[in-house]
DNA sequence: CGGTCGCAGATTGTCTACAATCTTGCTGCT
DNA sequence: AGCAGCAAGATTGTAGACAATCTGCGACCG
């Protein structure tokens, strides 16, 4: 187990391959995770494996209690409100930030972008949709440089993540629409950074509804489930 | 060395050391930290060390490359930009959130913090005086009570307590001035939201422009040192 | 004299074993 | 029957030894 890649330590490598297999479903959320448990999944030593969940852990999709255990990020409401407000602030804030500096290569990338999403559509691969859509709209906040920007982008990108798929598996096919982005794009390489402000507004706002509606059906479940436990 | 504290780990009681330490100056931006240095110093073993260390790199006051070394945080005029400009944009919006809510209880803490940060002023206590500054900002964080928007402000206060404490030595007592926060004061307990938001952008303009000079006099002097190696 | 190869030291990465702590289910008492 | 206390299992926390990798200096060659 020595010799696979070079140039990335063990646990970098570690954190890509829990991230998969969280956002691919093969730990709910909720699900409690061990140390020792996936070590033995991954054929490595809980050294590397708590620097990979650690990780997890920053990005916010592990929740830890010490000398306790483990569990995948549970959905409540008032995260995802806090995370689509949060979200609104920052990427308004991107793009303020590279209005007057987006040249041909922003346009190209956007654009590029857009396609791999639009494919992702067509091909009916919803997982790859939701991975291109967080894409499309990091490419503002990977252009402002900043680093703190991107860590928060990063925080708040792995859960929206999280829940889209969680939402995904449990009500069937239910991946962004093919024209959802069309204006989004359109506005982003027009002349109006107000117009592309209230996109965002916009956009949002639909994104909110959907997810929480989602989320509130989930807390209705989990209602009932410890209702029936008493 | 195990019966000092209870319910908290070692590695998250020592990154609150090691956190103390750098910005107390005990480690200078750029010095090269070990893990089995710290943790000589600390008298632990190198496990939880690393787990404070990598806290700290959370934070951004660490920086690490693989197999190479770890050292302190080192100021650039481009990272003291990009912090200012997120500031902003975080503080406005964490007021934003918080002003239909602003109670008896924030009001009571806003007068409070600013109250500590007087008396630390008056005793010419420089280190506590910039604690107490933050603490002031960090009320309006705090009592939007959203996980993501609190973590990019702890990074945002790391960096800022670093680059203060590190100004703070180099030029001898430069603590923040007594009437520096009354508007600030008086505006968050005010009724206009956008004279508050005002007073943000001018507040931030003023420590900008501040701390991009001292910024600006090490860079200086760090190529003055590289010109003479060569 | 300049450049390149290689070795030694230092540092982080990884592994295994052991200790501290929490949870859970059972047992015995009231 | 219900509850208090305890014991066993599970899980994370900690320790120390060993391996992989990087950096820098010095010797050797052109």
């Amino acid at each position: 187990m020595t010799s696979m890649i070079r140039r990335e330590t063990m646990g970098a490598q570690l954190g890509g391959l829990l991230r998969s297999a969280i956002l691919s479903g093969e730990f709910e959320p909720g699900d409690a995770v061990t140390e020792t448990g996936l070590a033995l999944r991954f054929g490595v030593s809980r050294g590397p494996m708590r620097e990979a969940m650690r990780q997890l852990m920053d990005e916010g999709l592990l929740v830890t209690v010490p000398y306790t255990g483990t569990r995948v990020l549970q959905l409540t409401s008032t995260d995802i409100d806090d995370i689509y407000s949060m979200r609104i602030c920052l990427e308004i804030f991107a793009f303020e930030q590279i209005w007057a500096r987006r040249d041909q290569a922003f346009r190209e990338a956007l654009l590029a972008r857009h396609h791999a999403l639009l494919s992702a559509i067509d091909a009916g691969d919803d997982i790859r949709s939701i991975d291109a859509e967080l894409d499309l709209h990091g490419l503002a906040y990977e252009t402002c440089a900043n680093g703190i920007l991107l860590t928060s982008w990063g925080a708040i990108r792995a859960r929206l993540q999280l829940y889209w798929a969680a939402h995904h598996r449990a009500h069937g096919i239910m991946g962004p629409k093919r024209e959802s982005h069309d204006d989004y794009v359109r506005l982003a390489l027009g002349d109006s950074c107000e117009q592309m402000k209230d996109e965002i507004r916009d956009h949002m706002r639909r994104g909110l509804g959907k997810t929480m509606a989602f989320v509130a059906s989930i807390e209705a479940e989990k209602a009932e489930t410890n209702r029936r436990m008493t």
